[in-house]
DNA sequence: AAGTGGTCTAGACCACGGC
DNA sequence: CCGTGGTCTAGACCACTTG
């Protein structure tokens, strides 16, 4: 019986299960009750089961084998990244054990260079609003995050933009759009001064950049994100189950 | 009407899906018919064609948005690259453009050390099969893989094994066991001499490392992978769409 | 042989977006 | 308002793994 009620029915049997793995009710590397069972228990149908099961088993936190059982993940901590939050720093730094915080570094208005009026679709000259932020995991830096919107798309003065939110909720905010969706590029670099300054540690040494293009509908691109993440600190680990 | 039976009814849509996709039948940007025209078209229930399009959804080729319809991805190609099949070097290589080969370097039994005898539960002193790969795209190195397996799993001759398998295939072949499912790591590295020797570029440039561990059943290690991706030349991306 | 997850159906209602 | 995708139900059969 929960205070709180999820969106959907689902989501709260999501909640149930998680929370059973969480204390301990399913044992990590034991086997959970079938669908059946739980469908019977919680008053659902096995089809709302099952696509809560599949939220978890897309974590890799159960596995599923047909013909055998559904097993709880011994290895993957509730922790663990997955793809569907590469793009929320937050919850990548949170997932991985830290609490983090955002340090706002600059927002200033400056010309787009070449790069980034392509891939905004801008004429050259064409102005962007540019953020710095700094996110930290337990007080200590280990993203560099820098975006880039179109001066053109803002409705509020600049002075009044919040420089802790989501980009998709500055962009809901002061732009009145959505961001539909994204595609993020990994790569590999080795640091730079502006990366070193806020990042520290060794010169040359390798961090991953992740460089990300959003979208809206009509498939406009309305910003871009580059951010440069030290894997000394945070994991960026995936999990792939087969059957 | 279609020669080859695939195996399930979902994925028969799936492919009938794809195949407009790509022809543009269905053109980039614009929208696809409903799931109820395409479930009346296709004779098959509306939830089939619901997961067919999820699945199409969740490489990010298509959009979908409630309360409007369906839209072809305009910026993804079909080439890139997702989740499921990040541990599928082939597949990655061809996801991208390139022709794929395998040139197998060395397969040889040494002492695991340390770390490989703590990841994979082992004795210290025990004995592993390491196997190092390369992969090229279009004839050009561009992975570096290296496996290893701990030597008394093995059934038959270490000379019998055919360097060009996937993991899972050469387990499942030579060890009789089935891998069930993997964690992968993605950091970035600097280049090592090995890397250099074979990989090529100037020394000091940063690469991927994809550090993979391979699990069986009762959630026991089976194998390591380590792969050093030029990042260069492959690109690993991934999409996530929003509602 | 029994039980599991995987697939599929034919209905229903809801939440949201565009007109 | 209407049509869209999102959620949910109650049933059925199949493919697979294990005892």
């Amino acid at each position: 019986m929960s205070i709180i009620q999820s969106k959907t029915v689902a989501h709260q049997v999501d909640e149930i299960l998680l929370e059973r793995i969480r204390d301990g009710s399913y044992a990590a590397g034991s086997r959970m009750p079938s669908e059946s069972e739980l469908s019977e228990e919680l008053g659902v149908s096995r089809a709302t089961v099952r696509t809560a099961l599949a939220k978890l088993a897309a974590t890799g936190l159960i596995i599923r084998k047909q013909g055998d059982g559904t097993y709880v993940n011994a290895h993957v901590r509730e922790a663990s990244v997955h793809t569907g939050n590469l793009w929320d720093l937050v919850q990548l730094i949170e997932g991985n054990g830290y609490n983090s915080s955002i340090r706002s570094l600059s927002i200033e208005r400056r010309v787009a260079t070449e790069r980034e009026a392509l891939a905004l679709a801008l004429e050259p000259g064409d102005e962007l609003l540019s953020m710095h932020r700094l996110f930290l995991a337990d007080g200590q830096p280990v993203i560099l995050a820098n975006n880039v919107i179109p001066f053109n798309l803002l409705r509020t003065p600049m002075e009044s933009i919040d420089g802790e939110l989501h980009i998709r909720e500055i962009f809901h905010r002061y732009c009145h759009q959505k961001i539909t969706f994204a595609i993020t590029d990994i790569r590999s670099t080795v640091m730079d001064e502006q990366a070193k300054e806020f990042l520290g540690g060794a010169a040359g040494r390798a961090i991953l950049q992740l460089q990300v293009s959003f979208y809206g509908k009509n498939n406009l691109p309305l910003a871009l994100g580059m951010n440069f993440f030290d894997d000394s600190i945070l994991r960026l680990s995936l999990v792939q189950a087969w059957n």
